[in-house]
DNA sequence: CGGGGAATTGATTGAAATCAAGATAGGTGG
DNA sequence: CCACCTATCTTGATTTCAATCAATTCCCCG
């Protein structure tokens, strides 16, 4: 185990014990620390909690969410295998985190991890483009949320979905959704009928089509794209219109 | 007028002609360039746009926004004095920025700026603390749109408009609201019809009244409070919210 | 003081929420 | 291994809140 450890530090000369190496990426800070696994429905943090750790997700989903008054709940993120938690906060939690499916993951500590960073010029930009990435989405969601009807917002998840995983194996059309209809409602600003109707109706059109109940075959995926109308889709994106 | 410049960099000895002096406060960095202006309705840059500047807004109000598709527009936020545009971005704009108001601003370049957080320590924690900042407001604002109502929606923009006025002059109870009634409408997801009639039902509840067509004396802070349900509310909020 | 964009107010429509049953399937224990 | 049990999901009927359509009214500006 510890021997594995050791080496993956590739061609090193002065084994000075345990001076860490500088790690090249942000990534690389977590590889030492030991994988740990939280059950399905199981909280990592809750919103307003100390934020003593940061988590890299290394397999399975979070959910990451807030709670308002009564009871309502917003997601207002899906959590991947290589996805990182908590860099864009300061001493406590903004949201709530919770396993979708089994986790596993590993914890950094936050103070370490902002040492790291900061006395890295390699790991400074890549700290500054996440934090970039995730206010890009945020403000993407921010323009789903407002202004997207039901269809729209179901196909822009879905094909947000379909694109990260042909991240991983490019030839994929088959969309794994292994959160529930709630989750998705609570995360698009609908209800779970609502999400549920939508899909009945894009099956019946043809664009896609159930594969157990957490799967979907994209079978029109332009259609798809077009229905969520992501894109600038002006040709020209001056934009500006209307004062 | 640069002598006055040349005196607020205090107590130093060797006055080398122009090494710039290692700023202290982001906002340090803008305070040599030069002032512009930009009229109301006027476009400061367009999304999609190379960014090559920040900028800092020192007096007026910037709208920030997104056009979607068959120009749906989405105001992402609104910008004041002292607030500054464009740091959480790469090469690119993510948003178009126009002037609400008559506006002053100094510009700063993108890349110097980049240059200048970089190689001071001071400054990096400031911008991490900004980034972090309107994450957290984009969070908020995400709750809004996904699961607020009209009423709610209202309220809560009321209220961080008077708490941001009342951070300036602290006596304050009424609220000036420079931008139309559209623009309100494009920010919390509303129609100007809709932001018109609930404006009305608070004032005939007493929570408020009109002052002028930009103003607005409220009356009842904390029924406005209630309404807007921003508040932790669960009996045990652990939680410092939002910075 | 008038012209015109902005705001308010009213009537109607519509999309999604809510209310209400069933259908399906994943997991468990007999 | 199968049958049941309970979550989850789907489907249907109705309601509701905000959007849309449609006039006025109100100010702000020249």
């Amino acid at each position: 185990m510890y021997a594995a450890t050791a080496a993956q530090n590739s061609g090193r000369f002065l084994a000075n014990t345990d001076a860490p190496d500088p790690p090249l990426t942000l990534k690389a800070l977590f590889r030492r620390q030991a994988l740990n696994r939280i059950e399905a429905g199981s909280t990592l943090f809750l919103e307003g909690d100390q934020a003593k750790h940061l988590y890299e997700v290394v397999e399975g989903v979070l959910r990451i969410f807030k709670i308002i008054g009564d009871g309502r709940r917003i997601i207002t993120g899906f959590l991947y295998p290589g996805d990182l938690v908590g860099v864009s906060l300061r001493d406590r939690y903004l949201y709530s985190a919770e396993a979708v499916t089994l986790t596993r993951f590993r914890t950094f500590g936050r103070r370490e991890f902002q040492d790291a960073v900061n006395s890295s010029p390699l790991l400074r930009p890549q700290l500054f483009d996440r934090l970039c990435d995730e206010m890009a989405a945020a403000q993407n969601q921010m323009v789903l949320l407002s202004r997207k009807g039901a269809e729209e917002k179901v196909c822009s998840f879905l094909l947000a979905r379909l694109r990260h995983q042909q991240q991983m194996n490019p030839l994929t059309m088959v969309i794994d959704l292994p959160m529930t209809r709630l989750d998705i409602a609570d995360y698009l600003g609908l209800t779970t009928e609502t999400v549920s109707r939508t899909i009945t109706k894009l099956t019946g059109s043809g664009i896609l089509v159930p594969e157990g109940r957490h799967g979907l075959r994209i079978l029109k995926a332009k259609t798809l794209e077009n229905i969520a109308g992501d894109d600038d889709q002006d040709g020209d994106n001056r934009a500006a219109r209307r004062n």
